[in-house]
DNA sequence: CTGCGACTTGAAGTGCGGTTCAAGTCAAGG
DNA sequence: CCTTGACTTGAACCGCACTTCAAGTCGCAG
């Protein structure tokens, strides 16, 4: 019928995710088939781009329900832009300490302390986020 | 014998781990109590360092095994060091990737489009990293 | 018409990072 | 001495994010 709809196999194939993965999602609500071909699966293009925030989210820390929510949300959603702005706060507060972890294990790398983890430098990486 | 080893209770209050946490751990080699006080496990306070250590590394993504190695690790350990230098590249593309993340998530909170997803400026955090 | 291979389904299984449970043990206080 | 309460143990259970499995179905090539 419409013959630019993507088949699972080269959506799974595209987007890195297993076939598998794809139905589960679909399960979960986060995408959906346009149609099918016999059974399989066919998927409209912009689902690639759909999958590829999804994969971003996911890695970002963000469950697979959350993703859900916010995929499902309009601009009038006062509650989930309320959630947003602490998931924005919560990501700034990974990314500082992300940075300090990617600062000491830099100098790991070419630290002779012994045992490694006794390096004070190292230790930089722990201090506290002050957190509420 | 010692008194200023700290009971589990305490450490899990400090640490804020529960001490199920803590005992998983030690089944997992990560940590070890130093005494005993009856059936009381009994750490050393320096183990709450090491603690705030390992929830640092977690919540960065590393797996509580791969922790375990870096916690034993002596400065010779040249594989190690290798990959510590690899685990600094992997930290580093986060540490971009969920700038971007935060970023779109600072602008999805005052954003208009309907639905959020389909701004173009939300779409800035899925930007591929190029992977290996 | 016959394979073949890539898909379909629901259900069960996996790995991680723990938590929870039942039954038991200990130290201190009354 | 007896209770109380925080710990002890191993084993079972949990939620998440998938994967794997068995059995079945489809479209297409020969």
């Amino acid at each position: 019928m419409d013959d630019t709809l993507i088949d699972i196999g080269d959506v799974a194939r595209q987007s890195g995710l297993a076939a598998s993965a794809l139905r589960f999602y679909e399960r979960k609500g986060l995408i959906q088939a346009e149609g099918r071909n016999g059974l399989r699966r066919a998927y409209r293009p912009e689902t690639l781009e759909r999958l590829a925030l999804i994969s971003c989210a996911r890695d970002a820390g963000f469950t697979l329900s959350e993703i859900g929510e916010f995929l499902r949300a309009g601009p009038s959603d006062e509650r989930l832009r309320a959630r947003m702005a602490a998931k924005e706060r919560e990501v700034s507060q990974r990314v500082d300490q992300l940075t300090r972890l990617r600062d000491s294990l830099r100098h790991a790398v070419v630290c002779t302390h012994d045992p490694l983890v006794e390096c004070p430098e190292f230790k930089q990486a722990v201090r506290r986020v002050p957190q509420g």
